[in-house]
DNA sequence: AACTTTCAGGAAAACGATTGCCTTGACGCT
DNA sequence: AGCGTCAAGGCAATCGTTTTCCTGAAAGTT
C-alpha cells in the first residue's frame, strides 16, 4: 500500500484524491510513492464507500448496428472523459435479455443508463422507477417524462429540399422505404411541406432494389423531374443506378439527395452522393452529457431534436440547371403547406 | 435487507449462494423474501469480498467499425452467457488512449481483457506481466506465447477458389487490396497455391472504383478468364459493374467470388454475391471462451486460426460451364505450388 | 506565559457482502 | 442421566477505500 511511503491510508487518500489539508510536500510524496508502485485505487471498494460506480449501461434495444455505432462513439467518448466507464448490453430486441441487462446493471450500481435502438416508433420506457437516471439515445420513450435525444428527421429532409432549390432544382420527386415506417413518415411530410413535390412520394424498401425500381417508374410514369429526394443512402444509389443505366445523368439532367450518409454508399456511389447525416455521434455525446448532468443532479425531460446536416457531393454539383420562371436562384422556399390540387400523379401508379 | 425475512446477513449470504448447511425451508424463505424485495447483491460488495468482478474489458484498438461489431457480440454473447459484463473500450489507434483504458480496466479489477482491431499486421502486447488474462481477437499479438483468435484467410481464399473450380471454372482471375496489407498477401498466395492462376494478381484497393478498374484492365489485357476472386467484397461489386457495362454476364460468362460477406455488399451486388465468411462472430465467442477459461486457470497459447465458410450465391451459380478439356467435373484441386513459368502477364501490365 | 486558533495527519467507523468459526439445541447412544 | 455428534444458523473478521472526528503541535494573541 503507498501508505509505507509515510502515511496513514486515510491521509493517502486524501492526498489523492485532493481532499482535506495537508503540506504540498506531503501530497506530492504520496503521488510519487503511488505511480512509482503503480497504485491504481480498487474501484470496487471506493464505489462501495461513495456510492457512485462511475460506471453507465448501454443498452441496444436491437442488435448493435450500423446505426448504434456511431451513437456508441459519441457516448463513450464523451463518458470517457467523464472518467467514466461503459457497460455493454446488446438486448436483441428481446425483452427478456432486456429486462436480465437492466437488473445487472442496477446490481452493478451503475450511475445512470442509456438506452439506444433502431424502431419504426418510440418505445415503451425500459422500467418504471429505476433508482438511477436513464436517457435514450436516437429511440425515443413513450413517457414524455423520460429524457431522449433524437435527430431532427424533419430538418433533414428540409435541409435537403432547401439544397436541391439553392441549386436550381425545382422539380423535387421523392423516393423513400415503407410508408408505416416513421422516418419515411416524417422525412416525405417534411420535405412535401417545405417545397411541392413533382409527384406522389414513392414509398417502398430501404434497399437499392427499389431504388431502381422507383427509378424506372418515374422514367416509365412521364413525370418531369430534375431531383430526386431518397429516403435513405441506398434507396439513392439505386436510383442513381437506374438513371444512369436509362440515360439519364446525374448530377446534370437529375441531382440526388440521399439520407444518412453512409460512407460505404455515398463514395461508392456514381457520382458521389450528396446526403443528409443525422450526426449520430452527436446524439450519442449529448445524450451521455445530458446523462452525465442528470447524475449530477441536473435531469433534463422529454424529447431534444437535433438538427441533421447536408454534405454536398457531386450527385447535386450545381451550375448545370438554370432557374427556371425567373424564380429567384436563391429564393426562399416557401414553408406553407403543399398545394396538394396541383399534384398530377400518372396513370401508372 | 433480505435478513428481515427471519435470518441473519450471513445466513442469508449462504441461502442466496447455495453454501453452507440449512434447512431447505429456510433457504426459500430467504430467496422469496430477497425477490419480493427485490434485492440485488451489490457487485461491488461481494467484488471486494471475492476478488472477482465478473465483468471483463473489451478494447477496440482502432475504432469500432464494421469488423468489430460483429465480434463485439460474439464475446458478448458468450460473456453474457457466463454472467459476465463487458466494458467497452475504443482506443481509436491511439496508444495514450490504449493505455488509459488499461489502467482503468485494471483499476476496475477486471477477471480478463479481450483486444480486438483491424490491423495489416500482428500487433504489440498492450501490456506486459498484466495481472489479468488477456486474449486477442481478430488481431494477433506478436508475442507467441500471447492467445490469439484470428480467421484462417488462407483457408478462405481456398475454399473459394475450390468452389469455383467446383462450379467448373478453371481460368480464375484475382483482383485485390494493397499488396502490402497482410490479408491481401495471405489470401493471393493461398489462391495461387490452390490453383494456377489465369494472370497475375491484381493489387490496389479496397474499393469499388478499383474493382471496376481492374475488371477494365482484366478486359483490355486480353485475359481469358472465367472467373475473378475478389480481395473483398467491394471489389467484387466493383467488378461485377465493370464486367455487366462491358457486355460480360455474371455468372455465365465470367464466376464471381468476394470476401467478408458484408451483407450490405453481397445482396445489393448484381447478380448476389458468391463470398467467404469470416466468421468474426464465431471468433469473437471463441476469444471470449478461451478468456474464461484462462480466468479460471487454464489459460491457452499461440495463435488460434479458425476456419472460413463460403456463402454460394447468384454470382458462381453453376450449371452454365461445361468442363473444359476434359478435366473432372469435381477434378481435386492441385495443392504443389504454382507452376510460375507459365503465366504470361500481358504487355499493358 | 498562558490561552486560543490553525493546520497536518492519524484513528477508526463506515460501505455491503462473504466466510470461517462458534454456539445452540436436538437427537442418539450407552 | 450423561455425554457425544451433528445440523442450523449466528457472529464477527475481512476486503480496500473514504470520511468524520480527533489529537498534537506549531503559531498567533494579549
Amino acid at each position: 500500500m503507498a501508505a509505507l511511503a509515510g502515511v496513514s491510508t486515510g491521509t493517502a487518500s486524501k492526498a489523492l484524491n485532493g481532499r482535506g489539508a495537508m503540506r504540498p510536500e506531503t501530497r506530492l510524496r504520496v503521488q510519487q510513492a503511488a505511480d512509482q508502485l503503480g497504485f491504481v485505487v480498487n474501484a470496487a471498494a471506493r464505489s462501495l464507500q461513495t456510492g457512485r460506480t462511475y460506471t453507465v449501461g448501454m443498452i441496444t434495444t436491437d442488435t448493435i448496428g450500423r446505426f448504434s455505432i456511431p451513437l456508441l462513439i459519441g457516448a463513450e467518448d464523451a463518458l470517457g472523459a467523464g472518467q467514466m466507464s461503459v457497460f455493454l448490453c446488446d438486448a436483441r430486441d428481446d425483452p427478456i435479455r432486456e429486462q436480465y441487462y437492466l437488473r445487472t446493471l442496477l446490481g452493478r450500481k451503475v450511475d445512470g443508463i442509456i438506452v439506444t435502438g433502431r424502431r419504426t416508433q418510440a418505445r415503451a420506457p425500459i422500467g418504471a422507477d429505476l433508482p438511477v437516471p436513464v436517457v435514450y439515445a436516437f429511440i425515443s420513450s413513450t413517457d414524455p417524462q423520460d429524457c431522449s435525444v433524437v435527430p431532427d428527421e424533419a430538418d433533414g429532409a428540409r435541409r435537403a429540399v432547401r439544397h436541391l432549390l439553392d441549386t436550381g432544382r425545382r422539380r423535387i420527386a421523392h423516393v423513400t422505404g415503407p410508408e408505416h415506417h416513421h422516418s419515411a413518415q416524417v422525412r416525405a411530410a417534411a420535405a412535401a411541406a417545405e417545397w411541392e413535390l413533382a409527384a406522389p412520394v414513392l414509398y417502398g424498401e430501404w434497399t437499392e432494389a427499389w431504388g431502381r425500381q422507383a427509378a424506372g417508374m418515374l422514367l416509365a410514369g412521364g413525370i418531369d423531374f430534375d431531383a430526386v429526394l431518397c429516403g435513405n443512402d441506398q434507396i439513392a444509389r439505386g436510383v442513381a443506378e437506374g438513371l444512369r443505366e436509362a440515360g439519364r445523368d446525374v448530377p446534370r439532367d437529375v441531382a440526388l439527395v440521399g439520407f444518412d450518409n453512409w460512407d460505404v454508399m455515398v463514395d461508392a456511389c456514381r457520382p458521389s452522393l450528396t446526403s443528409v447525416d443525422m450526426d449520430l455521434e452527436g446524439i450519442g455525446r449529448t445524450a451521455a452529457e445530458l446523462l452525465l448532468a442528470a447524475i449530477n443532479g441536473a435531469p433534463a425531460h422529454g424529447q431534444r431534436a437535433r438538427p441533421c446536416r447536408l454534405v454536398p457531393r457531386e450527385s447535386t454539383a450545381a451550375g448545370f440547371v438554370a432557374p427556371r420562371n425567373g424564380e429567384p436562384r436563391n429564393g426562399e422556399p416557401r414553408n406553407s403547406e403543399p398545394r396538394n390540387g396541383e399534384r398530377q400523379p400518372p396513370e401508372t401508379w
